[in-house]
DNA sequence: GACTTATTTAAGTGATAACTTAAATGTATG
DNA sequence: CATACATTTAAGTTATCACTTAAATAAGTC
């Protein structure tokens, strides 16, 4: 599953909000929800698959964090999406202006 | 289906990218992909009910464009939740400085 | 070393998402 | 106005996802 797919999952959005306040164990986010500390733990699987978490084991805890590389990245492609569209608008304004020789 | 989960599936993140560049009718979209234009159009409609793209009919063609607010939303939220993450990190490093009083 | 605690892995189930083909809608054209 | 064209809607199928309970793993505690 890719990062995009990875937060299109509301649960997994949440817990990455959770993350970005602070560093948990995974049995502190399971606390925040409803479902079963199994369910969260299969979306943390996920959340680090895509690189947009990590692990440090301590003792019998795991204790999460973000990891804001995957973050920097998803925010890269839609920033350059959006740039893109940004540039084509300015082309046409330019044309209206009667600037686009220049 | 939300904003990060339209753009989870990796034929709607190409059909967006496609958008960023020019302007198109659902058929030109079509012809970039192996799937048939239903499969497309069920895309695009997913794709309009998240705010990502605009039809405009002409005629009987549908020209789809990018609407930017739904990506800027995106982006935004994750601009905000590695903010507060970079925050955090920043918080640190006076603890680390011995400035954690001011 | 038995027992509890923290978390994950395994296995199974129901819902949903993405695709297909067929039919419907609406617009242009001879 | 009959037909072709562009696109969508409908209906059905298959795969995948999120969840559950049960079992496994691993680390602290008495």
């Amino acid at each position: 599953m890719d990062r995009f797919a990875a937060l299109g999952d509301p649960t997994r959005r949440t817990i990455v909000a959770l993350l970005s306040e602070a560093d948990r164990r995974a049995g502190d986010i399971a606390a925040h929800f409803d479902t079963t500390p199994p369910a969260i733990s299969q979306h943390l699987k996920v959340l680090r698959e895509a690189s947009l978490v990590r692990v440090e084991r301590r003792g019998r805890e795991r204790v999460y964090s973000l990891d804001p590389d995957g973050l920097a990245a998803m925010e890269a492609w839609i920033g350059e999406t959006r740039r893109a569209w940004n540039g084509r608008l300015d082309a046409l304004k330019h044309v209206l202006d009667g600037e686009e020789g220049r």
